[in-house]
DNA sequence: GCTTGACTTAGAGTGTGCTCTAACTTCTAG
DNA sequence: CTAGAAGTTAGAGCACACTCTAAGTCAAGC
């Protein structure tokens, strides 16, 4: 059941480059991974879980320290769900004003395109105008 | 009508540094600002309005070197309308892809969160059992 | 047994986007 | 007139998140 996969394999699964998953293990955002008796590192599913949702919070652009702050409080303190839940609901919040933030940009920058879809429309009917 | 502004007061409309007004002038993203006769800089509101929309550019993820194009195409070509009007759309497209992704990682962020609150509910309910 | 390719480490290097420094000039208020 | 605040430049420095290098070890197929 628990697969032991190569850092290889992990690296195809999550999208994420061998040398990135070795950073990531330095960095503490992952807990120090099995190893062969030779040293090869093994991942078990439960890791591969972990890397998808570090991944998350990485792709909403929470930072590198954040993310270690929570690792840690999830490996060093498991019963501490509410503060957990505390973490992620602070990051939900800045989740949710940058998708906002992003929304008010779009309009903008939908409203130009408009501006330029008439001043086209615009030269166009000119065009007729002149050319009788 | 058309107010000369420093680079100060710049920074504090747009909410750019000086240094950063200046670095973008530098890259080009901004035309060569006028000069007052001992080389102070001073801004006209048609630049002010041009930096906000770079900014908006920049806050929805464009990297540099695609507003420098950007900045470029309308300085050095103000008829390529259609152009323009492209260039805006596929950036749209990127935004519109981005906030996708936020909200898909948000949606699994806030499972985590309703998951860890399930948790807490159950961790005093048995409490409540525990301690008749 | 040997070759080929994947794995290991510590540490150096890279790209992006600022951000600051140093040395100098200029403006402004008293 | 002068102090000090604000402006100028070229170029150096920084934070972040990787990304790669070098030198070596290990594993699998022939």
């Amino acid at each position: 059941m628990e697969k032991e996969l190569t850092i290889q394999q992990v690296a195809e699964i999550t999208g994420l480059s061998p040398h990135t998953l070795r950073y990531y293990e330095r960095c503490q955002l992952i807990a120090p991974i099995e190893r062969t008796s030779s040293g090869h590192r093994r991942y078990s599913t439960d890791d591969i879980r972990w890397i998808e949702f570090l991944t998350r919070l990485r792709s909403t652009g929470m930072p590198i320290r954040q993310m270690q702050a929570y690792s840690v409080l999830v490996r060093q303190h498991p019963k501490a769900l509410e503060q957990r839940r505390r973490f992620l609901e602070t990051h939900r919040q800045t989740v949710r004003e940058q998708i906002e933030r992003l929304q008010e940009n779009l309009a903008v920058i939908d409203w130009k395109i408009q501006h330029y879809a008439a001043l086209e429309a615009q030269e166009s009917t000119n065009g007729l105008f002149e050319a009788p």
